[in-house]
DNA sequence: AAAAAAATTAGAAAAATTCTAAAAAATTTT
DNA sequence: AAAATTTTTTAGAATTTTTCTAATTTTTTT
């Protein structure tokens, strides 16, 4: 644990949004001057590795970097793009059920229209 | 339609695996030498606005077209990297059930280890 | 058949990610 | 604690992926 994978990982966590690696690296950036881009994407590819983060992948645009505590999917607004979480107790379970084996993970991106829109 | 969109259509349509823009624009180019990357990507886009197709984000790599008949997830095997289909009939509903809101389409992507590794 | 609109082309440009080799930091061994 | 080893970081080049642009071609409408 590095002075720049705690920094990386603290972005990540302490912020409820989903930032993409361009945006972690300019957050690093201002609090620490001399982080290197690769030592983000070499830190957010190890953390999603290990499990600490996961990546969400970003219909088109770049992939968003999400705290992986609790299994949730994604909400997407087709109107404004807002994401907001999901919670999914239990559908892990489901999942595994239907498919007759243990799974590792799962990712569900729901598009639909916010109440706003 | 034009030659070139049907072109770009029968090939996500006409094998079972899916593939990426890049992949889909090389097999282009095999049918018809002259088809521009824009083009490909042009349609691409198009279609999955239409809903005609839809993309597969690729964790990482690039994603991928898929065909958009039935509601449908993706198994990505850990170990091989495999992609299959998964059938979800139904989820759709539970999930709009779930929100309280109508969904627009949903993407779901599970990693476990495939039966073979 | 002419005019207008839409789609395609080739390649440049931009954006996103990975690679490389040297330097720095952290860890292990002595 | 110093030396040696391993790991990580850095800066920037290189690569990969995607988008943009302006000219041309094709298609559709009048």
């Amino acid at each position: 644990m590095t002075r720049q994978r705690a920094l990386i990982l603290d972005i990540i966590r302490s912020d409820k949004c989903h930032h993409t690696a361009d945006e972690i690296f300019s957050m690093a950036r201002e609090r620490m001057p001399t982080i290197s881009r690769a030592t983000v994407y070499n830190n957010l590819h190890s953390l999603e590795a290990e499990k600490i983060i996961r990546r969400i992948s970003g219909d088109g645009s770049s992939d968003r970097y999400d705290n992986a505590f609790i299994p949730h999917g994604h909400l997407v607004c087709i109107g404004c793009d807002k994401m907001t979480d999901f919670d999914l107790p239990e559908l892990d379970k489901e999942i595994s059920e239907r498919l007759g084996e243990p799974i590792d993970s799962f990712e569900l991106k729901i598009r639909y229209l916010c109440p706003e829109c």
